[in-house]
DNA sequence: TCCTTTACAATGCGATCGCATCGTAACCGG
DNA sequence: CCGGTTACGATGCGATCGCATTGTAAAGGA
């Protein structure tokens, strides 16, 4: 019955343009007509793929949500089986950051869609479950550590998110970042 | 020769118009006309005192940024006289987070900017210098505990920045972003 | 008193926005 | 081969945007 094109490869395409828009100007600097331009398609085409920009918007960010968890979990998997709670834990948050060449181009658009949540709870909503899922997982690989892996946990995904933003804006350099999350990583689960 | 009103105190009262509505709604939100319009002033008078937006805008952001210092400063100041230093930077770092009814209204508001900031160099810029104030600040009153200071204060202002943004949309309550913050506070400078 | 300056209010302009509508080429089951 | 569905491209509409322009009431110095 579809003609012959992969619908879900089309809405990818634009949602990556989506996402090379929200990077470079923020999601203001998104409109339908300057999506189609960055994707090279027709602005009729954006609008057959996507009833409205709203529900656009939300495809860019899960799209973007799916792409950084899948890097979560290569980067995981590279690590072998059972690797020790600190590098496993390690290699979830540096993924985060934008210091990988992929991680670069990610990193602003989750913040920029992270910014929108403040005023749009239903983006806050949307992001509820999987930031709970991390927490509970870094929860427990700090369990064994002394001290409370609750708070410890809440305090390292803040200051990943905290050192997401200030590396965007460049109030701190990525060696500052990375010793800054190391020192917190040695501390908890004792030096490597 | 200026007929008789306090240039100074209007631009101050669209200002809190524009943080309002920033807070309310994002800096999307924020038109000339709804300024306007919240401020209850017609939009002329909002064009007379400030010749673009842009200029309205960070008016704004200076205005709230030096009301945050100043409330940083009351606390202190409440403090008495030479202060432990975990008491001293307790004050700071819980004025920046939305738990008083004040900063309530005003983290929203930086929140958004700090986000623009990310696509807006010059707005990054012009944050830079508080800042790293602020984390040399830290950084001195740390020195004295053991460790290494300087990567102690980047960790706890990303903290703060972290929990900002979670407290803002909902990813913790403020119980536990303070006791987060409290229990880094008390493993740096000891046990209060 | 006149006249300049200030402090607005009102209106208009061109651009851009999201979205709806319409036309149409191409494929595909019957 | 043919009607219908799919996949667009093109165009238009009303709203809103930042900004420019214009009009004007009032205060203050000469």
């Amino acid at each position: 019955m579809p003609k012959k094109v992969d619908h879900g490869q089309r809405r990818e395409e634009i949602a990556e343009a989506v996402c090379r828009l929200a990077g470079r100007e923020g999601l203001d600097g998104v409109s339908l007509r300057q999506v189609a331009t960055e994707a090279g398609v027709s602005m009729g085409r954006v609008q057959h793929y996507f009833t409205t920009k709203d529900e656009m918007l939300r495809f860019a960010f899960r799209t973007i949500s799916e792409r950084v968890e899948q890097r979560m979990a290569t980067a995981v998997a590279g690590l072998g089986e059972s690797p020790p709670p600190r590098a496993l834990v390690r290699a979830l948050l540096v993924e985060m950051l934008p210091l990988s060449e992929p991680a670069r181009a990610e990193a602003p658009v989750l913040a920029t869609f992270l910014a929108r949540a403040v005023v749009e709870p239903a983006l806050a909503e949307s992001q509820r479950a999987d930031a709970e899922r991390l927490r509970e997982f870094v929860t427990a690989q700090i369990g064994a550590a002394p001290g409370n892996p609750a708070l410890e946990a809440t305090a390292l995904l803040a200051i990943v998110d905290g050192l997401m933003t200030q590396l965007l804006i460049g109030h701190v350099d990525p060696a500052t970042a990375l010793s800054t999350l190391d020192y917190q990583l040695d501390r908890i689960f004792g030096a490597a």
